[in-house]
DNA sequence: GCCAACGTTGGC
DNA sequence: GCCAACGTTGGC
C-alpha cells in the first residue's frame, strides 16, 4: 500500500494543550477533532509518522515541537461523554463517527518557527496551513515539505 | 476584540 | 440539492 503523506501538522491552541504540557505529558491523546476532513486525515495516520505541533491563536503562532504518531487511530471517546465539550450524540461506542490518535513527545524547538517564517519557506507555498482562511487542524504534509521546514529548523539556532 | 473565511446545519 | 444563516476558527 503506497502511503501518501508521512508527516501531519497538528494545530493546537496552547492555552488548552501547549507544547510544554506536551513534553511534561510526554505522550497525548489527540482527540476532539470535529472537522471531517481533519477526521479523515487521522484516520490515514499509520504509527510512526512524524507530527510538527502548532501553536495557534496567539501572539506568536507557529511550529513549536515535533513528535510521533504511536498508536493507531481508535474512537474519540470525548464524543461519548455527554457532559463534555466535544459530545456527539451522532457518535457512538458501536458506530463511532469521530476518531483520536496519540501522539509521542519527540521535541521541543528552542524558538518558534513563526507563520511568518513558515511563508518564506518555497516548499510550503502550496500547503494548505498558509492558505489564507485556512482552518484545518490537522493538515497533511508530504516528505518534501517535512524536509524543507526539518531543514529551516536546522539551519538555525534549534 | 474585530472580522474574514470557512464548515456545517437546516429550511425549503 | 441548493443556499442562507449560523457558529467557529484564527490571523491580525
Amino acid at each position: 500500500m503506497k502511503i501518501e503523506n508521512n508527516y501531519w501538522l497538528l494545530k493546537t491552541e496552547p492555552s488548552l494543550f501547549s507544547i510544554d504540557d506536551f513534553q511534561r505529558e510526554q505522550k497525548t491523546t489527540w482527540e476532539g477533532v470535529r472537522n471531517f476532513e481533519a477526521r479523515n486525515n487521522i484516520k490515514k495516520m499509520q504509527v510512526g509518522d512524524g507530527a510538527f505541533i502548532y501553536h495557534s491563536s496567539t501572539k506568536n503562532n507557529g511550529i513549536v515541537g515535533y513528535g510521533m504518531i504511536s498508536s493507531p487511530y481508535f474512537p474519540d471517546e470525548t464524543a461519548f461523554d455527554i457532559k463534555g465539550p466535544y459530545y456527539d450524540q451522532k457518535s457512538s461506542e458501536q458506530n463511532p463517527l469521530w476518531w483520536a490518535i496519540e501522539v509521542s513527545f519527540k521535541q521541543k524547538y528552542h524558538k518558534v518557527i513563526t507563520l511568518s517564517e513558515l511563508k518564506t519557506i518555497k516548499a510550503l507555498q502550496k500547503c494548505r496551513l498558509l492558505k489564507k482562511g485556512n482552518r484545518l487542524s490537522v493538515i497533511g504534509l508530504d516528505s518534501i515539505q517535512a524536509s524543507a521546514i526539518m531543514e529551516y529548523i536546522n539551519r538555525g539556532v534549534n
